[in-house]
DNA sequence: CACATGTCAGGTACACTGACATTA
DNA sequence: CTAATGTCAGTGTACCTGACATGT
């Protein structure tokens, strides 16, 4: 063994007390998370939100500006920029909606599905580098195991509403 | 086509794609967390950086505002504003090193380390509501998966270093 | 001289709120 | 009238950099 008797602390070191506090765990495995989707989308002049709007539009197709903050979690007050930044890129666009005026009708392009293939493989590969640490059933079990926290804990906004009573979005799956 | 029953696609709900990313799942888990924190310590007029700077005094003893850094996660430059805060509330004291003029030695109070008794039960509660849903077993293997993580992904910083020779750094830019 | 420390003065990204005109 | 939509204008916090005086 290793006693270590005069200097147990490095005085550099994060006390043991703050490393085992999950919510502190889950920030910092959180921000190099962060780190590690951001460094790769940079290299392509994405941010997460672009990525997660792009997904959004090719999943369930064109939607208006609301709907889409509903489904990726951006503020609708965010998304504004996020969209003139896609739409100015050309990988979108922005056309008033003719059975609804308020609305706008956001529809991919091809140029913008070419986007998000190249951002699906940056996303893709920082996962693989975010969970290289742990073997393939750990990976799953942990993304389980959050995928149960975030199910349910509210996600603390819809988009901008004055209130709102959960939208039934869970269905626990 | 397609009458969708009752279940399709609800135009409000965050695309399997997306709900799927484990940084993503990382960042919710991560900002639900941060609000329980955060709610709960408001109750006591502190955020999370202040209970954190505490446990650092409380566990190691008096220590400079560098080293505090280093041992928090906080940036010098932010501890400042986080120590002007305890002291102000008699939490600690900033007193000038006798023997290296440039540092303040910081040390608890008894009224910082009742404050941090406070906290720490305000925090711990927080850790429990955070992991409610999970069962026993599975607290504890996430609280491991997330150590893993954490513990081969590089913290970002320093505690503000004007340069940094990375052991093992990477690339980028 | 190079380096560390405390401090201030920014800059970015993200979460979130309030308000407002337009339109349903 | 109530409510949703797109938009702008802010607030607060965390993260992060640069610079500078003081001191080692």
């Amino acid at each position: 063994m290793s006693p270590t008797p005069a200097d147990a602390t490095p005085a550099d070191a994060t006390p043991e007390r703050l490393r085992a506090i999950p919510s502190r765990l889950l920030a910092g495995a959180a921000a190099a998370a962060d780190r590690l989707v951001n460094e790769r989308l940079a290299t392509a002049g994405a941010r997460k939100w672009h990525f997660a709007v792009l997904v959004a539009l090719a999943e369930t197709g064109p939607a208006s500006q609301a709907e889409l903050s509903r489904r990726t979690g951006v503020y609708r007050s965010d998304m504004v920029a996020v969209l003139n930044e896609l739409a100015d890129a050309g990988h979108l666009v922005r056309d008033p909606d003719p059975v609804d005026r308020r609305r706008n009708v956001i529809t991919l392009t091809p140029a913008g599905r070419a986007h998000l293939h190249r951002l699906d493989a940056l996303v893709t590969a920082a996962q693989q580098d975010l969970l290289a640490p742990l073997a393939p059933a750990e990976r799953a079990e942990l993304t389980r195991l959050l995928g149960l926290l975030t199910a349910r804990h509210r996600p603390a906004h819809d988009g901008h509403r004055p209130e709102n009573p959960w939208p039934g979005g869970g269905s626990a799956a």
